[in-house]
DNA sequence: GCTGTCAAAGTTTTT
DNA sequence: CTTTGACAGC
């Protein structure tokens, strides 16, 4: 048996070997939160033989997942590890709804919609094609789910004429949902905390199942995710917390705080025990970090430190516009990693928003270095990997109509708008699902010749693949391919696309395809036992054996959010876009509109602590004075981040004005002369 | 009535 | 750059 890891601290060694009531770990940035966790769950199985299936430990992203899964494997044997849950939210959500999802109405085989789906939902009920109105209310059900409001509680508390419509819009969605026998995403874990609160048979079986619990980023839970934590450990009151309320930046997915608090109310003999030291940062950078999430208000006070020196000052680059800014990161890897003989992989550019990569990303392209993007638009929710999911969904659930619509039309076959408005309306008025009024609807003798022949073909296309989808193994994994050459989904995207584009979106048709063959293959599953883990499975679990490149990472600030590099570059530290204020036409209501201001500020302040504190010894910023918006170009003004972190010595350059991407080159060249 | 072409617009962050 | 909307052609 393995002992206590020795080189854990006492503050870490007493959370690991904490067992005697519910235990809250503060845990700042880089003081070995993951290692805490990890250990523990290895304590527990090893040292106080807890039976792996007992012990739950929930994260908020695959990736943080995987990475415990991996350190675990480490410490812990395939045997000790058989039956232990280490994973998302969600997907426990998944697999209690599997076995648990009848007393909510749902059959064995619901689909998930993901927040494309659920935006084509809002818009078909609201009517409109404003996409601002639908995003808002789509995003006013998703905190009314979070907060575990009914339609009904949702009416209630609306206080606005728009406020109604969305409450209203609410109960049709929950109504058209059920219809599909669907899922979305916040379901998957409201509906778990709801069965488990009126339901004391489930929530008993449940209770029973779980021994040990432990969350990780608890800062980051909302009512909703709460709620059913504190249903989990109902009675036994074993578990394990760890999170940093100075690193809380999902305020806006209905994550609340208040949950730090509402523990110690819950469970009062809640012990605490704080991670102060810091293993991953020179003290400069901690001291940076600091300083600025000092202006926030403080909620449990905590101060880091460490004892890996004082490091480099920190560099601030005053870029004239985005361009030059991307230049300027490009050019100085280059510099850095030849002065360093680093590699790229010790480099990180982080910023506050997907569309800063475009640029960086045709900057690193021209000087040729190698990137991996993290975060951005999800595999899964590219157009093609949908076009392919579709299919699958509407063999696994027939009513699934978003799947339907998305698998008829595409590739084209002859049916169009028109079409499917007509079989629309007469499944609506059958009161059924579109594949369930499909062949009804074709035995009515007024169609259209070319219309009914195009809705035959599918019809039976779907019956015949109907025939073979619950093959198993290698059968399943052939099934596969027969779907997709059927279907001509290759020359379909060389017909529609560029040959460039065409050809990165077979690619990833490819992977997908290799990743649910694997799967199926070594798992010896059928197509439909796995079609509902696809959508919340990140592709991050494709590389799982592969190496990781050496690359120079680009994340935004929410992704990095517990990764760690030697050398960081925070880009686009702003006003308006680092802190980012909400759009001006924003209904700010009157008087309410200063502290919600401050509130943001707060939660981006927290943000720009996350991103300091990535950086293990240097740390550089960089900001526009001038930046493309849309179709103008704005003046932007330094973040106030930038001021607030600067009690201590801090290089500030200011960029010589319209060098190129060749001056930068030519005096990159003069560095090797 | 369906589909392809052209022009315009654009979410902050993620499961 | 990519996705969506309007319009014309088949």
């Amino acid at each position: 048996m393995t002992l206590i890891d020795p080189n854990l601290n006492d503050r870490q060694r007493e959370a690991v070997q904490y067992l005697d009531g519910p235990a809250l770990v503060l845990a700042g940035a880089g003081s070995g939160k993951t290692r805490v966790i990890t250990q523990k769950i290895a304590y527990l199985i090893q040292h106080c033989h807890y039976e792996p299936r007992r012990v739950l430990a929930l994260t908020f992203t695959n990736k943080a997942a995987l990475e415990m899964r991996e350190r675990l494997a480490q410490t812990l044997s395939a045997l000790q590890m058989r039956g232990l849950f280490v994973g998302t939210f969600h997907a426990l959500g998944l697999r209690f709804l599997r076995e648990e999802g009848a007393a909510a109405g749902l059959k064995q085989r619901f689909s998930i919609l993901d927040a494309h789906d659920s935006h084509g939902v809002v818009q078909e009920l609201l009517e409109t094609t404003d996409k601002g109105r639908i995003f808002h209310v789509q995003q006013q059900i998703s905190l009314w789910k979070n907060a575990l409001l009914s339609p009904d509680q949702a009416a209630a508390r609306a206080d606005s004429d728009e406020q109604q419509e969305a409450a209203h819009i609410y109960r049709s969605y929950e109504a058209t949902l059920a219809a599909y026998q669907a899922v979305d995403f916040d379901d998957l874990v409201r509906l778990p905390a709801q069965l488990m609160r009126d339901n004391p048979e489930v929530a008993e079986r449940w209770q029973q199942r779980v021994h040990y619990l432990l969350v990780d980023e608890y800062q980051d839970t909302n009512t909703c995710q709460y709620d059913w934590v504190r249903s989990l450990v109902h009675g036994r009151a074993q578990f394990t917390v760890v999170g940093d309320d100075d690193q809380a930046i999902y305020a806006w997915r209905g994550a609340t705080v208040e949950n730090l608090q509402k523990l110690k109310q819950d469970f009062p003999e809640l012990k605490l025990i704080k991670l102060e030291q810091n293993y991953r940062s020179v003290q400069r950078i901690l001291v940076a970090a600091n300083q600025v999430i000092g202006h926030n208000p403080v909620v449990f006070g905590k101060r880091l430190w460490s004892e890996l020196g004082h490091g480099e000052e920190i560099h601030v680059e005053e870029c004239a516009h985005e361009r030059a800014e991307a230049e300027w990161v490009a050019f100085n890897l280059m510099q850095e990693r030849t002065m360093r003989q680093a590699r790229w992989r010790d480099f990180a550019v982080l910023y506050r928003s997907n569309h800063q990569a475009r640029i960086l990303e045709q900057f690193l392209r021209q000087f040729r270095i190698p990137y991996v993007l993290t975060g951005g638009q999800s595999f899964f929710s590219k157009a093609e990997i949908r076009d392919i999911l579709s299919y699958l969904r509407l063999l696994a659930n027939h009513d699934d109509d978003p799947a339907f619509i998305r698998a008829i039309t595409t590739p084209k076959r002859g049916i169009g708008q028109v079409s499917l408005q007509q079989l629309g309306n007469f499944a609506h008025q059958q009161d059924t699902s579109l594949w369930q009024a499909l062949p009804y609807y074709l035995l009515r003798d007024d169609l259209p010749p070319r219309q009914k022949e195009a809705l035959q073909g599918f019809y039976q296309f779907m019956q015949r693949l109907l025939a073979e989808v619950d093959q198993r193994g290698q059968q399943a994994a052939d099934f596969l391919d027969r779907l997709v050459g059927a279907i001509e989904y290759e020359h379909y995207l060389f017909d529609r696309y560029e040959e460039r584009a065409a050809q990165a979106r077979w690619q990833n048709i490819l992977d997908l395809l290799g990743w649910l063959k694997r799967k199926v293959v070594e798992d010896d599953l059928s197509i439909l036992e796995l079609v509902q883990h696809v959508s919340l499975i990140t592709i991050l679990e494709r590389s799982e054996q592969d190496e990781e490149p050496d690359a120079v990472h680009l994340s935004t600030l929410h992704a990095a959010k517990g990764l760690e590099f030697p050398h960081v570059f925070l880009i686009g530290v702003e006003e308006g876009l680092l802190p980012h204020l909400g759009r001006d036409d924003e209904n700010l209501s009157e008087e309410a509109a200063p502290a919600v201001l401050e509130q943001r500020v707060q939660e981006e302040r927290r943000l720009m602590y996350v991103g300091i504190t990535r950086a293990q010894r240097s740390l550089r910023l960089s900001w526009c004075q001038r930046r493309r918006r849309g179709r103008e170009e704005v003046v932007r003004e330094r973040s106030r981040f930038i001021r607030e972190m600067s009690g201590q010595p801090v290089t500030m350059a200011v960029q010589e004005p319209d060098k190129t991407a060749d001056d930068y080159l030519s005096e990159l060249k003069s560095l090797f002369d």
